[in-house]
DNA sequence: GTTGACATGTAATACGTTACATGATTCG
DNA sequence: CGAATCATGTAACGTATTACATGTCAAC
């Protein structure tokens, strides 16, 4: 249930509509925590129902803008100081490592070719994200400077762990390519 | 959707019942694609009646083996070779570290360290595996040996970026502490 | 006046977890 | 005969995705 405290973290720094906060996981949230528009519209709903959050002003075009309460913080602390991460990582790209006997050894091998390449791209992406972002820009962009740091390793991994997982494989698929030939 | 291909592809291997799959589930890919029993009884039925699965035996205490079928086969394939894994990646633990101001820098450093205790506690869980599986155990386990080097990467990662983060913040945190004192 | 951004919501569907519910067989 | 294991299923609830549905305001 963790929509909840993203969407309490961010009312924290500051008060925003849904619209507003939709922007924001869609931008700094995206790559940990993404959610869809109609997700946070109910969420906001509850959280302003149990307390944890309150309309503090209304605009033009219905716009509704909600603020965390002292009940919303207390919380959200307790979340963040009081319990531990889940960890439960569903992977599809791994689980069909699992089944890669399946395919010829040369399909496996540029499986995992598929992946080292994307996981470079998706690593070139967040350096763009990095060179784009204002690093003085308040509490938020220290903290993301952090979790952009664990993308970057992230996927400098998974490259190198695919390029290595090819390798393993690769000696049989080139094995048996050049048994063809011959 | 790819508890469905994880069933289909443990049964590719062998025909196995429900309850054979779970224990699969629990030791093999429960790091990778977790499922409950409620959901591998669920699915096996859906199979069955969309032609992926067929009943090829009925056991005792009403056991029912499955088997893949053709059509099944060509799901499978068709899933491995011709469709790009989903990357979504939701992490409540890196979510967390977007909201580390608002504890003090020590509890953030706190938190820190004890990420990174625990990516090199699950780190020597895996290590584990790997000294107890039989490697010469078929396509499953060469296949496995690959997933397994991902994890221990993986967490090897995680305590380092989580020591690394913790030193970025650790200055600040350190240098407040200090400050307290004087 | 029309396009684009702002703004909020509901409905249908699927996926996942927990708890409930039941019973057969084997082994000691 | 009692405990452990084998074995299958349903129900309730919560979370997530997609599509639908509506309407306002500002700027050009």
């Amino acid at each position: 249930m963790s929509l909840r405290h993203a969407m309490l973290g961010l009312l924290a720094e500051r008060p925003a509509s849904g619209y507003d906060l939709m922007k924001r996981f869609e931008t700094s949230l995206t790559n940990v925590w993404p959610a869809t528009q109609s997700q946070v519209y109910g969420e906001l709903g509850k959280l302003a129902k149990t307390g944890l959050l309150e309309v503090v002003a209304e605009g033009p075009r219905g716009r509704k803008e909600y603020a965390i309460t002292a009940e919303g913080r207390a919380e959200l602390r307790h979340w963040l100081a009081e319990t531990r991460p889940e960890r439960s990582h569903r992977n599809e790209a791994l689980l069909r490592v699992f089944f890669l006997d399946l395919l010829t050894p040369l399909e496996a091998v540029a499986y995992l070719a598929t992946e080292a390449e994307r996981a470079a791209e998706l690593r070139a992406e967040l350096e763009q994200v990095g060179e784009k972002v204002d690093w003085d820009d308040g509490p938020l962009s220290v903290n993301g400077r952090l979790a952009l740091e664990y993308g970057l390793r992230l996927r400098a991994m998974q490259e190198e762990w695919a390029r290595w997982a090819a390798e393993q494989l690769g000696g049989a698929g080139a094995a048996e390519s050049e048994a063809g030939k011959s």
